[in-house]
DNA sequence: TCACAATGACCATTAAAGTGAACATAATAT
DNA sequence: ATATTATGTTCACTTTAATGGTCATTGTGA
């Protein structure tokens, strides 16, 4: 089932700041808060609870909100982030596919 | 109740590339999927949608999971981050409170 | 090589997120 | 000042995401 969960304090902080971006993209850009959740498809009431930054929400609805408000999470154009994803590939070549732990090997990093 | 959604190219980039830094850093540091989900306390299923970048996942769990292997968001530390909401807070009250449109204008930013 | 650990992928169950309605309160254009 | 619009907040209902299990496949240490 699906479990309640506790979120850490860095996470708490990085999604309040995230919310407060969005809430002050959206009225630099004069939009009320039903005009975005219109554009973003969600219902205002999520909207109000990404701006208020709700851990539980959902991660995609998030970024869809912040485009359209102009905050941009990484480099937010097609071009950057397409390049981005094939250097990622590339990295993901070239590590190992699975992680496997030697026996004895405690393996803290230090 | 709750809808199916469909989202953007860039939005689906940019979560694929979230989900592959995650992988990566989880790799680099030589954990397996199942530790870092124990971590982060989500089950190894949710973390496999969570690398392939899936909309559906909660912002919360991402968050924490990017933390945890060293993914930074924003500026990752305490202090910062707060600074950083501080000074949205302050922009917020310099913002008005409520977005109110005038009768006639159509208020298309061109 | 090869045993076995790690990952990929699917499924039924269940709790939680999204929704729209509703209402109170706050803010602003006139 | 005030009418009216935007926002804050709660709630029952419904759908979806997280879970844990399971099994096949892949990768790697010994």
């Amino acid at each position: 089932m699906k479990r309640k969960r506790s979120y850490s304090k860095i996470t708490r902080q990085a999604l309040s700041i995230l919310g407060k971006l969005i809430r002050v993209g959206r009225v630099e850009r004069g939009m009320t808060a039903q005009e975005l959740a219109d554009r973003a498809g969600i219902s205002r009431t999520t909207l109000y609870n990404i701006e208020k930054g709700a851990p539980g929400a959902e991660i995609g609805t998030v970024f869809e909100v912040a485009a359209l408000v102009g905050v941009r999470l990484f480099e937010f154009d097609d071009r950057t982030l397409a390049m981005h994803n094939a250097r990622l590939d590339e990295k993901l070549t070239l590590l190992p596919k699975s992680v496997r732990h030697s026996r004895q090997e405690v393996d803290d990093d230090f």
